[in-house]
DNA sequence: GCAATCCCTACTATTTCAGTAGGGTATACT
DNA sequence: AGTATACCCTACTGAAATAGTAGGGATTGC
């Protein structure tokens, strides 16, 4: 598996702030019960999150998660890195241990591969992802569910 | 780091054979030498590719490894697969657990990942890779060294 | 003041990674 | 027939990552 559940849960739950975006912070709870997944894990996600720039929080009653930005300027691959660390596929290619970096072939491969997942993971917004979810939905002619 | 040392090494090793296609069995030794990778590690991997069909092999004195099929028909994701397993991203992909399937925002971008992956490592050969190098290697007027 | 909320650190069971170790079997060559 | 070369196979292992759990502390709205 390329992503671990870091990744997965951490762009699920991002996704879930940016849909709440203009409307005040997101209690933990609430995320971390909508998709099951286990609240002390999340709010570490959640840490790192903060961490980057990316969510800021609010304590006490009534307070929780929120994005730091517009969702237009926060891109899957801004979360993914900071859960995930940086998506690469060999260490040749960010360290100069490749002594023979000119004529290796797999090289080439290999920053193909990581150019690939790059190119669709920076291209994509968190305003990208609901536009994308309106559409799917409208399709199933189920916007009630879609938009929950 | 997306790739393992499996995915890594073998198909550096499998690149290897296919440099020799046509010319006998390459010993493990040799490779693992040139490599640098551990003979007892990388027989474990190549194994594998064998169990797979991707090479054969041939017992006793100038024995060795070597390629079951022409480079043009072995490609980069079928000796990536044997070794990593299927490249996916997400449970949700493969499994039918995700109950929401439909608006499942975040599955698209997955979808997406495993896509812009598969679609590099399964159309480029070893003899492409092969190629390749060549061209590389005549823009850096060092053939001599290239295709060693 | 108290309950809701985030904050922070430490611990843990399980799995994967990246090998190591050490024997066994086939076969080309002499 | 013997021997060295090579592949074949299984088991073991230290280190790291994964996917959490546990539990207390600090804010703050009401």
């Amino acid at each position: 598996m390329i992503l671990s559940t870091k990744g997965r849960y951490g762009l699920k739950a991002a996704f879930e702030l940016s849909k709440n975006y203009g409307f005040g912070p997101v209690p933990l709870k609430k995320v971390s019960e909508k998709y099951g997944i286990s609240e002390s894990y999340l709010e570490q996600l959640f840490a790192k999150l903060k961490k980057s720039g990316y969510i800021d929080t609010v304590r006490g009653p009534q307070g929780g998660y929120l994005l730091a930005k517009p969702p237009e300027e926060i891109t899957v691959g801004m979360i993914l890195r900071t859960l995930e660390g940086e998506i690469t596929t060999s260490d040749c290619l960010s360290k100069e241990v490749c002594s023979r970096e000119s004529i290796c072939a797999t090289r080439v491969i290999f920053e193909k591969i990581e150019k690939s997942i790059n190119d669709v993971i920076d291209n994509i917004t968190l305003a990208d992802m609901y536009e994308e979810q309106k559409n799917i939905l409208l399709e199933g002619k189920n916007e009630q569910e879609a938009l929950s």
